[in-house]
DNA sequence: TTGCTAACCTAATCACCTC
DNA sequence: GAGGTGATTAGGTTAGCAA
């Protein structure tokens, strides 16, 4: 997986603090894994709101644990499928977060930030996140998702060469 | 120094919206 | 239906911290 651009090629600008969870909040988190590995976004909010944590502090720490624990497949959603076999009507089973919308102002801030730097430490987050007016986890997974188009857009260029290279 | 693990990355995929 | 894009996932890496 690691390739130019991967972690291992760019500079980790790794700002935030780490977090260390108490006793209780271990407690909380692992009865919560083991309920169900993969939480909604609803769940993950309210485990969060209980225990004072930031809500992709929560998403982390269950990835991490996924990880650990060997979990190779998410599992087919069962909210979905039971409903689906109580003849209900359900169009989504709603386990993500709503689509945040960026105005074209926003963009523009965002793409500005994005050709600056496109890896941001948590500190230019946070003050993006300010300016944009969404929070600090949304800019990130926006950045990720746009460094993400342009490494496919990178590869695709390299994979066709150009008019002028097959010109010449 | 070493092992554990939070934080972070890419790549792939899902879910939703617009045209 | 296709394409664009935000959200989520697996799998991997980096680095902080306790033992």
């Amino acid at each position: 997986m690691a390739q130019d651009g991967s972690p291992k090629a760019v500079n980790h600008r790794r700002c935030s603090t780490r977090t260390k969870f108490t006793k209780d909040q271990l407690t909380v988190l692992i009865r919560a894994f083991n309920q169900e590995p993969y939480p909604s976004y609803n769940i993950r909010q309210k485990l969060a709101l209980e225990m004072n944590l930031e809500g992709p502090i929560i998403q982390t720490w269950f990835q991490n644990q996924r990880a650990k624990h060997g979990f190779q497949r998410r599992p087919e959603p069962e909210d979905l499928a039971a409903s689906q076999a109580q003849d209900q009507p359900v169009k989504s089973p709603r386990r993500w977060r709503p689509h945040t919308i960026y105005t074209s102002s926003r963009l523009h801030t965002l793409n500005t930030a994005l050709k600056n730097d496109p890896y941001p430490g948590v500190d230019s987050r946070e003050q993006l996140a300010k300016e944009v007016g969404v929070p600090e986890p949304r800019v990130h997974v926006w950045f990720q998702n746009r460094r993400s188009k342009f490494f496919v857009q990178r590869k695709k260029e390299a994979d066709e060469p150009s008019e002028q290279e097959q010109d010449g």
